[in-house]
DNA sequence: TATGAATGAGGATTCATTCAT
DNA sequence: TATGAATGAATCCTCATTCAT
């Protein structure tokens, strides 16, 4: 009934949104500011977006999903060792937090709540879990890589990106953050270091 | 006038309000859900806080406080290695995320609200950087670290924390995922790897 | 413009409206479902009515005016006595409030309500009103009925009909209930009763 | 959490309500008028009513409950003949009506609609119509009366009442509309017309 | 000091109506 | 003539905060 109307109207509210929402705590965000912000109606937001915490999760949902395209184009094109992929996936996830600072803020806990955002944000996650997983077994597997626990490692490096962008970047420039990030992985995983990671108490799940 | 009579009703409420603090986001946090979970009225909140940014304020202000304050009290029990130093740091900043998983999962960035609470929390914040800094310091003079930015290390160092915490937890005990951490950060500040880190084309600030 | 098109539409609108208005209040009924009930677009409804009030006052007054039409009919065809006369007009309402029942029930009050279609109702209100009464008066003129204020009779006897539909239809059949109502006005208007209805305050008005 | 805190204000809210929606429809009653003319916040009406549809329905709900009351009161005070308790019953409905003009309007249908209310007007309204019943019953029982179908008349009675009160108001003073329907309704019962309310096609049901 | 009923500013949301196509 | 996307005025409702007890 109200389906894909106008697609670029919807990117566009969808835009001011993130913006605002980025810049601003939940409830301080009006919704007759995001739609001047928009350049449509008060209602119109209403015609696209369920409710305000629709909104909300679509802007969270939606620039996860903009990372995870460009993630998966970049990575599908032509085979690299993994320290070169490793690279790839870093830069790319930092160059989106530079191009989406204030999404990237955002990309907290919140998406554990309900609704239909919930499902895809989940895929999506899961997605890019695992190809950052899978660039640390193929390190592993050609020696390059040390690693006891890829799955551990893939799931808290996007958050290890999130933390140094929102911690360091008032004291460095971007080039600097990036390097000091690529280094700190880099250094972690081809690292000759030995002892540790002794037999696992249980096992860990997926 | 608002001397604090009762510290415990006022442990109370700051523990009650961590909790939901921690579980949604600050706008669906009710306060009469907070009175009612503290087991006191609703007024009674504005006897010990302000208003609920102070609230808000204060829980985090409070938890991190207490993290300092043990930290600083291991770190003052005799000089140790750099590496068993290190080691201390974590593992304290590991045991506190455990002891406290609410409140770990809001160190978010809402630094942004002023208050009073603003300077305390900036100079707790401080405080934990030039611990870790000094502790990674220590092991780049011994020759036992390389790290060409210590600074930006010591400030990623809890989010990284706190990001493994939020995002591992729920696939690996508490034993793994601390060695999986220790072992992380010790890899790559012991790595031998080279070539990274060119020049900085900025000086990092304070 | 406005020329009504096709009165096959607006007929469509004007029952699928009807429908809806009988099973909710007016502030419940919404046009976007009257329009989708109607299978008609939004906009369509204000080529046929000027507004929502004007739908509705629409659905009531052409309603009514059916009634009125077949009324008339059945009453012009030949003299009857007045006992028979009340039968037929008595069946005739029954037998439209089973044939519209959303309707009937919409018969309430409202006629408050202003608008061009007021005139019309009040007009076709009156008709009714002097159909029954000439029907009663004519009785008392036999010596066959008894009433000291055909007026008021004749007032109240549709939406006595009205009552017995809505709050009795649920326990007995359409026979049962019709010759109920039938024996119900005939006995009171045929009674021997004595001493009722003293000399008036007041004159019975227009 | 909120039960009952002071009924003396509950009430008066509910007066309040009770003259502005018998004055207009729904949608045009507003809140802030409600609060205003009840001389408490807005706020304060979600203080005693969950919303403005959970105000109306109680309104009607208390209106009738008072009805009942009254009625029940009349009842009990001594036996007296069927005719004088019909008196009685009928007496007393109309001056309910007069003296809750507005409520007595609204009591329509919307109580077909959900709730909590929505049990105890069924109750009410069986309560009602027994007492009618019984006194009709009683009358037949005496040979004062004939009903081949006394739960039928029991159950529209009221509704002749409130469709006299609406139609024939306007050109008819009380004394006159009362004495009418008095009149009305025992020549009905105690005619001594015949051969009316052939065999029934099908059982009448509670 | 403790309370929770009362409050009303603030903002989300609805829906009749318009108008470009 | 028909449409339904867009609109924003109109209002319901929330919830932090106050204050009398």
């Amino acid at each position: 009934m109200m389906q894909v109307m106008d697609e670029q109207k919807r990117l566009r509210i969808l835009a001011a949104a993130t913006e605002l929402f980025a810049a601003q705590p939940f409830h301080k965000v009006l919704l007759s500011e995001v739609a001047e912000a928009a350049g449509v109606g008060k209602g119109t937001l209403y015609v696209y977006f369920k409710n305000k915490d629709d909104l909300y999760l679509s802007v969270l949902s939606s620039g996860f999903m903009r990372l995870m395209e460009q993630l998966r184009h970049r990575m599908s094109e032509g085979t690299q060792g993994p320290v070169e992929n490793l690279e790839t996936v870093v830069r790319e996830i930092v160059q989106f937090a530079y191009q989406n600072p204030h999404l990237f803020e955002l990309m907290r806990t919140n998406t554990r709540r309900e609704t239909r955002h919930r499902s895809q944000w989940v895929k999506k996650s899961m997605e890019l879990r695992s190809i950052i997983e899978s660039v640390i077994l193929q390190g592993v597997r050609t020696g390059e890589f040390r690693d006891a626990h890829p799955k551990l490692t893939a799931r808290f490096i996007p958050g290890l990106v999130r933390s140094v962008m929102i911690e360091a970047a008032p004291i460095a420039d971007r080039a600097t953050l990036t390097n000091h990030i690529l280094w700190f992985v880099k250094a972690a995983l081809t690292s000759k270091q030995k002892g540790e990671n002794p037999a696992l108490k249980q096992q860990v799940g997926p």
